[in-house]
DNA sequence: TTGATTTACGTAAACGTTTAAGCAACCTTA
DNA sequence: TAAGGTTGCTTAAACGTTTACGTAAATCAA
């Protein structure tokens, strides 16, 4: 009635345990003959292996938890996607946990976490708090960071680095002959992708000797409806420019539709440059310029850092800077 | 050195595991006083429960698996989080498979789902062939339904009626005073997405006295290239038309921007309609009238009703067509 | 032939819980 | 006071594996 155990086979096949359990995981002591015993027996029953019988002795549960802050927005699922695929591939299994931006949810998720025996923990796109850190500690698996990163701990992470590439977005814009360029930033309090991407954008013009004003800078939460005010800002008090860095795509989306909602079009009378290079950045119309971020890449090597730290303890892995590129669609034009 | 066990406890508190284990789950069977020593010794030793060992006895692990064909696409993240949300309520953790639509990776991640001993399984957006079928029924599990459904088995399933979505998109159409009337479709193989929703455009036409014309239909793959091959089939061979009813929203906006770059104007030269409401739907300029798929609320229902079927064997739990609405935004005009 | 080595197993403990069963001490009740 | 109940525990088995250790038989070397 019950799924077969090793136990059945065992009898089954006239051996003990020890030996079944030997065939199973190809080890060697015993016969050829024995092996096709069991292994008939097996067949016959239909055994599988439990695996939570064999991550108690094991101390090992080959499963990984996951963090996001959001798990449906595109950036989430891209990065859960590259992390899925590696995980699988190497034997891992992945939960994924919202934490909901909630310090109260996330301490309830590590917890569980803990309890799940998970091998380690990806945590993704959220500063990582001094409680979050030390409960990961107390539960002494290893840890990744994703599109975040500590300064006062060194913890492993995997990130674009946010000001070059605020940067390089700037500096394309004022290379394609723009030199009145205002910015809709996220919070300057976020220190992964609010301030550093304000202060590549300021490092650009600042290195093209063209002036910072601060009346052409306008801050949105990297969402929708908070760029279509921030548009509606620097349309109306801000001196006049010509073109806008955004500091995610959606904001970018968001200050498109509202400036073209106002009669102007993009990219003739108006340039808009994006950052994250989502899914979308290709479905809006005119496509979107932006900086690419390559979100199942840092998955796929946050999953690889994790499982080499699980599988080689002792072993260190660094952190990586991964790289980023300007991908050139239609909202930006060659200023004469 | 390692994690303090139950043991250790009961140790420390000089009682047996047994009463330790006891004040931990507030049965009873212990006096007030060993309960406090009980949970100092908790305290003192920083003790957390083991769910491997747990789960090991109690034949019940507190996870679910969840399968989608694309974990990264907007509609299944949108579930996805719907999932999580209630299992995270309810105690049950959520590990996430990614199908990627092959059967043999479908078929290994059943059977790892399988020797980890989930309680119970959600299965979305792809038809749930026989072989899969029968590895579920094989592990005794739970199963639900969601964005998808089984004629030849009995499953529980959460899913919008995609005929008589339809049937509304279209007859929208036709209320708004349009008769030439295209569509792209999925595939008609498709029974869940593709065939149905064809056949609710086609219902809609006829209750309304309108011919059907087969040159008037063009089919894709749900995704955005492919409607734009279809919009441009559409456009050069099939008969003038004034409004498009497209089987997805993003083959909704690769439509649109293919029609916008042969220079029509939408919705003044051409009316459009999509299909689910992702995340982009409000996005894209002029943001897409569409139907409205509650994906994160069927995500919700799915997890209920799983949990209910792990809670409760014996209990029958039953389908849900949840219902989806028609949301007006700026694709469709109305002709005079 | 003898002793040593190898082969092919079996035995049993261990992993960290839950829980049925048992039991001593105390309290009722008649 | 004896029989029965209750309270507050402990003991030990069980869940399904892995694996260190033991051992009997077979093989080998000298």
């Amino acid at each position: 009635m019950n799924p077969p155990t090793i136990k059945d086979v065992a009898k089954a096949a006239n051996v003990s345990v020890a030996t079944v359990s030997r065939v199973l995981h190809n080890l060697d002591g015993y016969s050829d003959k024995t092996k096709q015993i069991v292994m008939q027996a097996v067949e016959a029953l239909g055994y599988q292996p439990n695996a939570i019988a064999r991550g108690l002795v094991n101390k090992r549960t080959q499963t990984i938890g996951v963090l996001f802050p959001d798990v449906s927005s595109s950036f989430s699922s891209d990065i859960l996607h590259g992390i899925e695929e590696i995980a699988q591939e190497r034997g891992f299994s992945v939960i994924v946990c919202n934490t909901a931006e909630e310090g109260k949810r996330t301490l309830k998720y590590l917890q569980v976490l803990r309890e799940k025996q998970v091998d380690g923990i990806v945590f993704t796109s959220e500063v990582l708090k001094d409680e979050y850190f030390q409960a990961i500690k107390d539960m002494r698996v290893p840890v990744i960071l994703v599109n975040t990163m500590s300064q006062k701990h060194m913890i492993p992470y995997v990130k674009v680095d946010d000001r070059q590439a605020a940067y390089q977005a700037t500096d394309y814009l004022i290379q394609k002959g723009h030199r009145e360029i205002a910015m809709i930033s996220g919070s300057l309090k976020d220190q992964i992708a609010g301030y550093p991407r304000l202060d590549g954008y300021r490092q650009a013009l600042a290195d093209n000797g063209i002036e910072y004003m601060e009346s052409r800078v306008a801050i949105g939460d990297f969402e929708l409806e908070s760029s279509r005010k921030a548009m509606q800002k620097l349309l109306t008090e801000a001196p006049p420019f010509t073109a806008v860095f955004a500091a995610s795509d959606e904001m970018a989306i968001g200050a498109m539709n509202y400036a073209m909602e106002q009669g102007l079009k993009i990219p003739e009378d108006l340039s808009i440059i994006g950052y994250d290079d989502l899914k979308f950045a290709r479905m809006v119309h005119p496509p979107l310029t932006t900086i690419h971020q390559p979100l199942t890449l840092m998955g796929r090597m946050a999953s690889e850092k994790l499982i080499a730290l699980i599988e080689d303890k002792g072993s260190q892995v660094s952190s990586s800077i991964v790289s980023h590129h300007l991908v050139e669609r239609q909202t930006v034009r060659s200023k004469p």
